[in-house]
DNA sequence: TTATTAAAATGAACACTGTTTATTATTTTT
DNA sequence: AAAAATAATAAACAGTGTTCATTTTAATAA
């Protein structure tokens, strides 16, 4: 009788389609300007059932955040291919302004949105965050086990890399760089990052 | 007959009862969180009077961005103490980062929030944001002929720098430094912002 | 001072939003 | 086939930004 089996299963479905329109839709609008209705509209059910299988529009938040990160490690996976570790980061910071640039609404909900971010921490949403911050962290110990970045706590450096990468990429992303002649934009940030990698190299 | 005069006296001083009324409420619960008709009824009018004097909420965001950004440039003026540039430099950006959380409603406006930042280059509001920018730039620009930041082009290394900083601050504030344990949270800024004043010495 | 004109302020509405609840429709169990 | 449990919904609530026809107030002209 594995009729609460199939119950669970087609709840998990519902939730699975929710979520996969709450995604096409999220990506094209961003968070903010979907709303539950557009999500009920979509799916062909009426906005309350929504409410059935989601406790609020943040839980659809925190599905998409956790969806975010996985696609991100997703792809960041071709770096191990990549070698010489230093040069595997520096392709990691690459990688990352790709990502950003090509999902933007991604990096939003990852980074930048103001959400209630007082979530489970032992969620499995939350696992694939750490996972792409502890890649970072692993990499810059490898660097230093090839010499690089002598006396340098591996976890601060960590995050300092980091924040200057979301610096310069959420600055770009909000449409902060209207002090710079618009053709000189895009070079501003690739001439940041190559002076950047030089910074890393000579540390 | 300065009639027309005092008429305009009047609206300049409507719109500044507005902003004042927008910019306490907003400095409390942030500019999503403040409706127009909480500003009406702070002034004791009704929600459709504000549209007499703002185009639309965006305009009040305008208003308030330059407002921040006057804040912001006030806020540094302290700065013309410090003599050795490289010193006022490290100054600036304690200053950046004390700014960031004793205001962290104007932070958001100024540099993370979504708005449409489609707007006129030259209006009096950007001014200040511009002015604030070409402070750090000249300051760089010092440095350098003080000796440091050699072979370093003077408007890319001030961006990066802006970005590490921005960074740091935008992230802390966005609650995303939830993967580091609650009591690091604000030691790992400090350190990394040490560690950022150490790379900078060395450059 | 009164009538006319111009300007300012508003109440009410529109089309939305997230969310809740009482009601109806569908399935499952007895 | 009847009863119980589950799922889906229509309708409502309280809120949002914004617009517009109407009314109130102030300035000018007769």
């Amino acid at each position: 009788m594995g009729v609460k089996e199939r119950k669970e299963r087609d709840r998990q479905e519902m939730r699975e389609t929710i979520l996969q329109s709450a995604h096409q839709l999220f990506v094209d609008k961003g968070f903010d300007d979907v709303s539950i209705r557009n999500i009920a509209e979509a799916i062909e059910y009426s906005p309350a059932t929504i409410y059935l299988y989601f406790k609020d529009k943040n839980e659809i938040f925190y599905a998409l955040h956790g969806e975010a990160f996985k696609k991100f490690n997703e792809f960041m996976t071709d770096l191990a291919t990549v070698k010489d570790p230093f040069k595997r980061l520096i392709k990691m910071g690459e990688k990352y302004m790709e990502f950003t640039f090509k999902f933007p609404k991604y990096y939003d909900i990852m980074f930048i949105m103001q959400a209630p971010m007082d979530c489970d921490k032992n969620s499995e949403d939350w696992k694939e965050g750490e996972s792409a911050h502890c890649q970072l962290e692993n990499l810059v110990k490898e660097c230093q086990l090839h010499g690089y970045f002598k006396n340098k706590e591996y976890k601060t450096l960590s995050f300092l890399i980091w924040s200057t990468m979301h610096g310069m990429c959420s600055l770009a992303l909000r449409d902060r760089l209207k002090i710079y002649e618009e053709s000189e934009r895009a070079k501003m940030i690739d001439k940041s990052f190559k002076m950047f990698k030089q910074i890393l190299a000579e540390l």
